[in-house]
DNA sequence: GTTGCTGGTGCGACTTTTCGCAGTTGCCAT
DNA sequence: ATGGCAACTGCGAAAAGTCGCACCAGCAAC
């Protein structure tokens, strides 16, 4: 952690931000976590070891997070947004809306569309992780 | 317009729900607007003519339209959603991150991202009006 | 060291959207 | 007509997220 805490401070100072406490924090509950976390909890975590925190310094921090390429964030349609380290690898989900199920999908199966929108539209996609809705084989069997 | 009214007091009545006066002036309200109109504005165009509709029924309505396939939903990053009628023709929204332009992409873009996602995972993706984020070319260019 | 500047935080208020609840409305069967 | 039932609505409250403001921290220049 030693190492990822440098390079983080790197990124950040190169920048003109800085490393506080509160930002470390928030970054090791990610890291923490298995899988997408909510801000909810990232928060829960980071005011067990700090009751100070307020929640907007955690949205805050995302934001931060998510423009240093560090996090993306994906809205699976839960009525609130998740976040996943990026240096966890990358997927994307389909999201079946009758039965709720979630399909992991590799990176590359969106790749062909990234090249489509560069070359048409020169339009750079940032498309690491997305969340695609629609109904699942089963569901549409029943009917 | 009477025609349109009956077929979806129709689409309706088949599922047993109703063709309420409220459902009737958020449906004119938003064949009415010319682009891509939000619950707000919806809400204030129905106010106009019943003050007392709340905005609850606008939402709901909106559900329901969703559900029946009448109106499309998109998210342009502006911190609240968007509808459009189904009628009024399909496409997609390419959204820089940078300068705020939107460029529109017609529906076939996605068509083969479709098939795929069908092919590979049996699933039928939904992707009638997405918004795609990223970077211009006009915003690459300047470093 | 102190002045000034930029960045960061906590707090409270606000926006957008959802939800539970209680009361209405329309309809069907008796 | 009236009793029952499901759909629908208005209302108030709550959840998720954002924003302005005032204050604090770190640093550079003098």
């Amino acid at each position: 952690m030693d190492q990822l805490d440098s390079s983080i401070a790197d990124k950040l100072g190169q920048r003109g931000y800085r490393l506080t406490p509160q930002r470390l924090m928030v970054l090791a509950a990610i890291e923490n976590s298995d899988d997408h976390v909510s801000a909810e909890e990232i928060y829960a975590q980071v005011v067990a070891r700090y009751p100070y925190v307020n929640i907007s310094t955690v949205y805050r921090t995302l934001e931060l997070l998510k423009e240093l390429g560090l996090v993306t964030e994906i809205d699976l349609g839960e009525g609130r947004v998740r976040y996943h380290p990026v240096d966890k690898g990358h997927h994307h989900h389909l999201v079946c809306q009758k039965c709720g199920a979630i399909i992991d999908v590799d990176e590359s199966t969106l790749a062909r569309l990234q090249d489509v929108l560069l070359a048409r539209y020169n339009f750079s996609a940032s498309l690491r992780h997305v969340a695609i809705f629609g109904t699942c084989g089963k569901c549409r069997q029943q009917q």
